[in-house]
DNA sequence: CTATTGTTGACCTATTTAATCAAGATTATC
DNA sequence: GATAATCTTGATTAAATAGGTCAACAATAG
């Protein structure tokens, strides 16, 4: 039941970009080093995320990313669903045609609920959010800066 | 964020000997062939539950397996603890020390969440839950029937 | 004793994850 | 328009995990 750095590196990746918008465009390489990502590898996640919409990028020199939407619209549910797919914890849940079992197994209604659990969680949280949430933890411990 | 088949059989297989209780032991190949699982791979997931104490074991002819505690007694959030670890998306959020960030990443706060979400879910059904859950299905689809 | 059934450790294969590399496309700037 | 900086893309790969198999073994009813 782990998420893949994918889906990790790529929010983080989204929330360093939301918290430096005023700074204008920003560099993959300042994120691959303030997010201690792989470079080459955060390239290939960014990607996905400028495809979808969430970042715009511009190349060249002084070139980089921005975000593509306000930060309030983007819930972080979509943005795991592009970056590790579906959240059910089983195919039967999104697909019952998949399974024979379907119609009549009882567990997988279980885990349809709890595919729905976790669905709330992250619906109710935008990236406004969390740029809200990693301010406050920044001020209450003013030592630690996340770039830099 | 799927659950792997360990857990999934593992369950399916405790449900099976649930609603069999009052035929005594049940054997695996029963299960393996109800539940459409391979005998063998069965056999390594079962050893697990009997070690937890969730199965008790007969070897032998006529051997088999029965449950080990009341069926109202197992909630199936230990179940899947047992058979696929910790529910927590990412490390970080069980062991803080594992992780350079931890105390400062807003977007682990959130992990968190989802892994108490997840097991309230989780926490609140019992394999009791899920034999009534699955009688009730089998009643109103009196054609389908799990075992034979 | 013997047939049946669960137990265990070793082994294997396919898939996914996580990453790397190199060539290429775009663009600001001189 | 040459150049250097920056994002883009496809090929490749190493490591981990999932999923499963096998064979030898241990226990026990009859
Ligand atoms: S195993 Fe597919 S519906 Fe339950
Ligand atoms: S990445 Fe480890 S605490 Fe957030």
């Amino acid at each position: 039941m782990k998420i893949s750095t994918k889906g990790r590196y790529g929010t983080r990746a989204l929330l360093d970009v939301a918290l430096r918008q005023n700074e204008g465009l920003v560099q993959l390489k300042d994120i691959a080093e303030s997010q201690q990502i792989s470079l080459h590898y955060l390239e290939r996640i960014v990607a996905l995320l400028v495809k979808k919409g969430f970042l715009t990028s511009t190349r060249g020199p002084a070139g980089g990313v921005a975000l593509g939407r306000h930060p309030a619209d983007i819930k972080i549910s979509e943005v795991i669903s592009v970056l590790e797919g579906s959240m059910a914890p089983v195919s039967c849940v999104d697909d019952p045609s998949t399974c024979s079992r379907a119609g009549f197994c009882a567990t997988c209604d279980l885990w349809g609920e709890v595919k729905e659990s976790m669905e709330g969680v992250l619906e109710a949280v935008t990236l406004q959010d969390l740029v809200e949430r990693q301010q406050k933890k920044l001020e209450s411990q003013p030592r630690i800066n996340t770039h830099e």
